[in-house]
DNA sequence: CGTCCTATTGATGGGGTTCAAGGCGTGTGG
DNA sequence: CCACACGCCTTGAACCCCATCAATAGGACG
């Protein structure tokens, strides 16, 4: 297993882990998810796990590392649509279409589990509310593609990269791959320019400002941030997005 | 009915007409959707139709004109999320989750329709494939959620606008709202603005660009598309993000 | 017939891109 | 073991796209 991922919740699966913030579904339920058959299969940084117009058959989880959706334009540029991270779901889609309008890539070492769609429905049917709870994870990561575009539309390249490092922080505290304030951030300058519409020496411009206004220190790939608070006010972050019940995010403040 | 609806298919509501593009749903099917029991009512211009934090009970459809998801940030940007048509779904998110993320707003006149979560569980009792319809719909409102994503990361003003405009113009196109080149755009540019992360001003410049470049001819708020083709080519459109199947697209063709 | 909303145009300035170059760490092959 | 290459980070300088400020014109409406 990659470093970046010690940190894990040991009991379960970071499938587990990430759904448990669903406060409907129960965690004898959730278990279920693993004793589903599958296969799992390695990437490297740079694999492309799905490619644009390729059929889509089986239900890709993240088990472990960094993917992203991507496109590109006909010019080269490349914008990524959204971080994927252990426990998320891939290939959503995979039940009403044929092919993906986008690919899917493997940021850094990864591994993902292929399910089979008629074994994830046989399980949906035993218990119901493993289809709510995968629902709820859609939900949520239409929730960040929300959020998303109004960073990229109406926020300014400071507001941007503090926006993108609380909300990541943020998800990596769900599947318990962060601390209350230090996370690893395993993607490249040019990557996280390509997630922000920004270009890489831009973003590397507002790290340093980032890190000369006291707001994060950094140590390579280390992120640790210093004021929450005023990070949280200066790109006006809130967590309704992410769509966690009162109590969860209750808990979320306990650890 | 508004002004801009006149060009509707009067055999089915629009909600019909928009889940017919999607090939696995019989029309018999579909048709029951009307029959389901529902409450209508009237918005104008800037009615909140959903407000933000608002608990969702009901699914609401679009039935006739145009409305908005909608994101303010602190500092009273705006930024339009998703513009939603006649046929469109406007909570599909009530079945997993309590609260709305974001405003759903009128932009003119419109009519939208409230059906009860239990009566619409039970029709997809009967009827499986409306689910999967509907499902359908929800994946092809992220599809253009991932295309506004990279309009709005890596394109130019000139190219947002072109690509907007050629989308909407298709959009329109599969609910029969539009001819081949010719609809009617009735939002203002200060909208327009919002959608695309601009300035109205600079709406406003793009705009008569484009229209002394001879791409589009307007006439207040009808546009029309003069060369489809130049347009597609400036800002690399293509309807892959629509997910419309081969037999559909072609039927498209042919219209 | 003023008032308000929308569209339009000019002038100015700034946030972010682009071009260019150097530094640092790591891996690799002679 | 050193030389060199390569990926990533960093910094400087010039430029440009688009925002902002300011002002006018054209309806629609009471």
């Amino acid at each position: 297993m990659s470093p970046q991922n010690e940190i894990t919740d040991v009991a379960y699966t970071p499938l587990v882990t990430r759904l448990s913030n669903y406060a409907r579904a129960s965690k004898q339920d959730l278990a279920r998810l693993d004793t589903v058959p599958f296969q799992q299969r390695k990437c490297e940084p740079g694999d492309i796990i799905v490619g644009r117009g390729d059929s889509i058959t089986d239900v890709i989880f993240m088990i472990s590392g960094w993917a992203a959706r991507v496109r590109y334009t006909k010019g080269g540029r490349r914008q990524i649509i959204h971080i994927l991270l252990p426990g998320d779901l891939l290939t959503r889609e995979v039940f009403v279409i044929r092919r993906s309008d986008h690919e899917l890539i493997s940021l850094t070492n990864t591994v993902i589990r292929f399910v089979e769609q008629k074994d994830l429905v046989d399980l949906f049917r035993e218990a119901p509310d493993l289809s709510t709870a995968l629902w709820w994870a859609a939900e949520q990561e239409e929730g960040i593609l929300r959020e998303h575009i109004v960073r990229l539309g109406r926020r300014s390249s400071y507001e941007r990269t503090c926006h993108l490092l609380l909300e990541l922080h943020r998800r990596l505290v769900l599947i318990r791959q962060a601390t209350e304030s230090v996370f690893v951030l395993p993607i490249t300058q040019a990557e996280i320019a390509d997630l922000l519409g920004l270009s890489t020496i831009h973003v590397n411009r507002t790290l340093v400002k980032l890190r000369s206004e006291g707001l994060i220190k950094q140590n390579k790939r280390i992120i640790q941030i210093l004021d929450p608070e005023a990070m949280a006010d200066i790109c006006d972050f809130d967590l309704a997005h992410l769509h966690l019940d009162g109590e969860d995010v209750d808990r979320l403040m306990e650890d």
